[in-house]
DNA sequence: AATATAAAAGTAAAAATTACTTTTAAAACA
DNA sequence: TGTTTTAAAAGTAATTTTTACTTTTATATT
């Protein structure tokens, strides 16, 4: 334990986790990776990921580390969520959790550690009943993902290097849950000049064929104003 | 200490603490309310309100309860806004720290207690300068006030029972740092239907009055689109 | 060569935003 | 009493964005 000024307030100590909801996006679903807990309670149920918070890193250096346990990824997308701190939140004990999600691409290199660890990827529709309350950690986590995904084209982690259009409008299909007109959502993703038109085709999905697209290198202040105004 | 399954990681308990970003309006500027710090290290320096976040308390609960011991204000609006976890950030120990802003009408009743905290209102121009990360905590709160603003109207906290659009105007002036055009604004807000037009007029400001309005009683879901497009 | 497919482009009405101008109600002044 | 002054309130018209469509296109398959 290292030593600190605040010592003398040792009773206050609180055990503090994080978890992480893990967003992959594969086969034209978002899915979401969750775990067979490793410890008592609620040992073998489903669960987030999740891993105690250790003394001289952050909550995102937390996350960072249990990711990488468990997936082998590096350098994963983090957005903190929200804090959860009802004592009563976990019958095990008073733990305070920092929520974390994280954007894979499931294509690319889902680690096989993935399945040492009694993981499964999820669609929303079949998400399995989780402990605790990591239901409601799942909606406020796809809370924070539609919040973001209107503020900035979500996908530079989610998506292959290369995708289509009609790709990237069926994950924002699947954020929103709601089907967005092809035609004006074309539109509206070109005028936004964040993607660039690559020569070659996508064959795979119609006589035609569909241009591949790349994001751009990102410039920072992104975007500032919504992207869509009544549709989200 | 209760006793709890998780005591064998007793060493990966950590300190906790909430912070306030309190915020009030008073004579047509937005301010923020800040305090001497009360323990080492940097007693006496100009801090955000914090407490440590007791065992048997949510971190909203810690948030209120210094609130109230300050203030003696009861129903305080609170939005959590980030947690802030840098081992360095405290230079008295490794402290994780949950952020709230608070919202409240300085006009109605501002305790006295305040005055004995060594507590002091600022405008956003005049804040001086705060320990550890404080003033990073206070832009965060300042992007999430801005957040919530453009997607529900906001005030109902910050003005008193009966006030004139001007005067809502002037607050989402004061939080966006931008002039908001009169006439489009009072078109926007009306056509919002959140508030109730009284027959008393605020004489005060002009020759012609102000028809003094009111909220109506809030209904859940309010708004789920933001209210101004390109204009915040 | 004709057909079928989704991609891509195009269109027009509706809605929202923006930058203004005009009118109004009431106090203060002449 | 009538005129002036003030900010409130209402109004206007151009522009931009959204929405709900229709049409055209490129290519593989029949």
């Amino acid at each position: 334990m290292n030593m600190s000024i605040y010592d003398q307030y040792q009773e206050n100590k609180r055990f503090v986790s994080v978890d992480c909801v893990i967003f992959g996006y594969e086969q034209e679903k978002l899915k979401l990776l969750v775990f067979q807990r490793a410890i008592e309670p609620a040992k073998g149920e489903w669960s987030l990921l999740g891993g105690w918070v250790n003394a001289n890193e952050t909550t995102e250096d937390a996350a960072r580390r249990v990711l990488h346990k468990l997936t082998g990824l590096e350098d994963v997308y983090l957005e903190q969520v929200h804090t959860f701190s009802d004592p009563k939140r976990d019958p095990g004990g008073s733990v305070i959790t920092v929520e974390y999600y994280a954007l894979i691409n499931i294509d690319e290199k889902a680690s096989n550690l993935i399945e040492d660890y009694g993981a499964k990827w999820h669609t929303l529709e079949e998400l399995p009943s989780l402990i605790f309350d990591h239901n409601v950690l799942v909606e406020k986590a796809l809370e924070k993902l539609r919040l973001r995904s209107s503020y900035e084209i979500i996908g530079r982690k989610l998506l292959p290097k290369k995708f289509t259009i009609t790709r990237l409008r069926n994950l924002y299909d699947q954020i929103f849950q709601r089907k967005f007109d092809p035609g004006n959502f074309r539109k509206k993703i070109l005028s936004l000049k964040v993607l660039e038109r690559l020569e070659e085709k996508d064959m795979s999905e119609s006589k035609k064929g569909a241009f591949y697209f790349k994001f751009k290198p990102k410039n920072e202040s992104e975007f500032t104003d919504p992207i869509f105004k009544r549709s989200i």
